[in-house]
DNA sequence: GCGACAG
DNA sequence: ATCTTGTCGC
């Protein structure tokens, strides 16, 4: 698939956060209109111990069966440390190679981790979201910034995440009983459609569909690929 | 200075 | 994220 090569990723953590500043301008918070939702993705990526490498996955599920109809993963080396707040500059160099690999385009494209409930509203399914041009969603399963009040206990019960005296995400009960997820819109989305669309990834686990094949993939493609480098 | 901190 | 045994519940 292709994308919109932003910038380059050689940064220093200073940089990055300065580059995040730019970016948060030009995120769209609003659904395309018309959108319609017939193929929904999840993306994911795996590290191996010594954390030298990356493994990247996107599976690309039909939005009705919740079936996957094309996947893609990629391995590159980490160049950027975790650092909370960062992390698209750590996960996304490998998510670019997977997207260059995929030929099916998503609708809409789920993250594991925040999409604006981030300290600078520009989290990786923003980043991500604005590099490939595509509507996209923050699903996480922590919080990074911000607090909620209680929610009900059954599926689909709500409490909105505020971070500063603003509402950045919604705290989702996707299972009765369940810790909730933390969903966020990322580019070219809002939260109610985000939220809307996450439910119906997930009509059976804690996480989306989307996320869980994707999560899959990548530990499979690790195993595959980290005991023999290959000279 | 102290505590928090997606994956 | 990764490492890792046992344990609780449907």
């Amino acid at each position: 698939m292709e994308y919109v090569p932003l910038h380059g990723w050689d940064l220093t953590p200073k940089q990055a956060v300065a580059l995040q500043r730019e970016l948060r301008e030009r995120l769209v918070l609003r659904p395309p209109r018309g959108l319609k939702v017939e193929r929904v993705a999840g993306a994911d990526i795996s590290m191996s111990r010594g954390a030298k490498m990356a493994y990247g996955g996107i599976v690309v599920l039909d939005a009705g069966t919740l079936k996957p109809v094309a996947q893609a993963s990629a391995s590159v080396k980490l160049g950027f440390p975790y650092v909370p707040g960062l992390l698209s500059f750590r996960e996304l160099p490998v998510l670019v190679e997977v997207w260059r690999q995929l030929e099916v385009r998503p609708d809409v494209l789920i993250f594991d981790g925040q999409g604006t409930a981030h300290p600078r509203r520009l989290g990786l399914a923003c980043h991500g979201g604005m590099l490939f041009g595509v509507p996209s969603i923050g699903c996480a399963k922590s919080l990074l910034v911000g607090q909620h009040g209680p929610l009900g206990q059954e599926r689909g019960s709500l409490a909105e995440i505020v971070h500063q005296g603003e509402v950045v995400g919604m705290a989702v009960r996707t299972r009765k009983g369940v810790l909730p997820v933390y969903v966020s819109p990322g580019h070219l989305m809002d939260l109610p459609t985000a939220v809307e669309l996450v439910l119906r990834v997930s009509p059976r686990y804690r996480e989306p569909e989307t996320t869980r094949f994707a999560h899959r993939l990548v530990n499979e493609v690790r195993r595959l690929g980290d005991p023999i480098p290959s000279p």
